[in-house]
RNA sequence: GGUGGGGUUCCCGAGUGGCUAAAGGGAGCAGACUGUAAAUCUGCCGGCAGCGCCUUCGGAGGUUCGAAUCCUCCCCCCACCA
């Protein structure tokens, strides 16, 4: 198959902000089978979708034929990189940043290939840990000028800050300095990639790989994503999405996804799914509720991406169970996978097995006496505490099988099963069932 | 180490003895309108098996009929000085 070079690929879809040396970065890229990295802070247990721009260009670039490096970062872990962050992070322990890195690993693993030498994981603590403090100031400190690294726009924020930079912070750029060029040096891997805010990171460990090794080296940066209201891409009210399925449910995610901003939707399919570019440019001629079809596409490509293509299926069954039936004409992204069907859901049992709506196990004897709406509402998380439920249930945003509950001591009990379930929502778009264990 | 300024409900930020569960803004939630969109409008936005009680203003004590507001001690942050 004849491939597009990797960065125009990149650069097509929107991954690049900034890069270094324009055309001998794309000389070597050109060359063919190069490696490239991306660091990833294991400062907790799972990435979140705020890491999906690093984690697919590394996607990107392994189906572009070169080879990825993911480097978890065990070592700077315990640094804490103070880059664009107005805030001293907590430093975390050894025994937490060697249990995120485990999880980590993992879930990068749904989205590149590390067998066979496509691709590689290293963690930065098998080279930094053991470094003694003056021979590292000799062999790599003499390199850094403080001068230039107060004026880093990466340290602007904390220095102008009334919290200040601590010394440990300081060093961090340093340390990745040192990762590019252990890397370099170790794997020939001449090209970092990050979020822009790694800019100045990136850009130090340029300069040091040239010193040590009279290499060039290059560097890319992706934009920060935003929705189209400015906010910053992936947080929800309940928090971060994350790529961790027990943490976000597939369904969950799948309805992330789903929950797009129109304006957002092309710009999303070309970051977060694989679909050719030509489909995804047809998408921002679709007017009006078409648009939530493409919105449907996304969220089924991405939670494939992610979880796998039987989560998707499921997520969809559960959007199409909860939310209605969409169509999605075979004209619309055709590349994608997902079953268009008539848009319906075939079987009853085939929904039955796998509906994912989030639900929760009552035993009967527990729903004989009745409960009290907003207790029960309370219990299976769909309000945070009683008086949140209370003030659902009196602004109207609470329903039993699809009927507005009218009272806050409403009482819900065994006559509302159907099917040995009992279906609530919170206003439009939160459903939780009720399953009942005979 | 010295001097001065601060720590208020998710965030920012008013409040300097009772009218304060605590202004205002943001975020968030619900309703209406829609397309599971955006924008807009309206309401809500500490807890409790709710119309009355309980707990909140860095922590612990104290003064007072009554404290986020006054006093004492402690912790943390910031600025300037050393």
């Amino acid at each position: 198959m004849l491939l597009m070079n990797a960065i125009d690929t990149l650069l097509e879809r929107g991954f690049i902000e900034n890069r270094t040396h324009d055309k001998e970065l794309d000389d070597y890229v050109n060359a063919g089978n190069v490696s490239c990295y991306i660091g990833f802070d294991p400062t907790a247990s799972s990435l979140h979708v705020g890491s999906l721009v690093p984690i697919m260009s590394l996607a990107h670039m392994q189906r572009g034929g070169h080879r990825p490096i993911a480097l978890v970062g065990g070592g700077t872990g315990l640094i804490g990189d103070p880059s664009g962050k107005t805030e001293m992070r907590k430093l975390i322990t050894k025994e937490d940043v060697e249990f995120n890195k485990k999880a980590l690993k993992k879930q990068l693993s749904n989205f590149i290939d590390f067998n066979n030498s496509q691709g590689e994981l290293v963690d930065n603590a098998d080279w930094l840990t053991g470094l003694g403090y003056i021979d590292f100031l000799r062999d790599i400190g003499r390199y850094f000028s403080v001068n230039r690294m107060v004026k880093a726009e990466s340290y602007k924020l904390r220095l102008e800050s009334e919290e200040g930079l601590s010394f440990i912070e300081f060093n961090y750029m340093l340390l990745q300095a040192y990762d590019f060029f252990k890397l370099a040096e170790s794997h020939g891997c001449l090209l970092q990639m990050g979020g822009s805010d790694q800019w100045g990171n990136i850009v130090a460990g340029v300069d040091l790989v040239r010193r040590k090794l009279q290499k060039t080296a290059f560097g890319i940066t992706f934009p920060l994503i935003t929705t189209s209201s400015g906010a910053k891409m992936g947080k929800t009210a309940s928090g971060a999405v994350w790529l961790d399925p027990e943490r976000t449910s597939p369904y969950e995610y799948f309805q992330f996804w789903v929950n797009t901003d129109d304006k957002d939707v092309s710009r999303f399919l070309a970051l977060f799914t694989f679909l050719p570019m030509l489909e995804i440019k047809e998408v921002d001629a679709l007017e009006g509720a078409d648009i939530n079809a493409a919105k449907s596409i996304l969220a089924y490509e991405a939670t494939k991406i992610c979880h796998g293509e039987d989560a998707a299926n499921n997520a969809l069954l559960a959007a199409v169970s909860n939310f209605g039936a969409r169509q999605i004409k075979g004209s619309i992204l055709p590349s994608s996978s997902l079953s268009r069907g008539d848009g319906r859901v075939h079987s009853k049992s085939e929904y039955e097995v796998n509906d994912n709506t989030p639900s929760t196990l009552f035993e009967a004897a527990d729903l004989e006496a009745g409960i009290p709406a907003f207790k029960l509402y309370q219990q299976i998380g769909l309000a945070h505490s009683g008086s949140e439920a209370r003030r659902l249930i009196s602004q109207g945003g609470a329903y039993v099988n699809g009927n507005r509950i009218d009272s806050d001591d409403y009482m819900i009990s065994l006559s509302h099963a159907q099917n040995g379930e009992i279906e609530l929502r919170a206003g439009k778009k939160k459903f939780h069932k009720i399953i009942i264990k005979m």
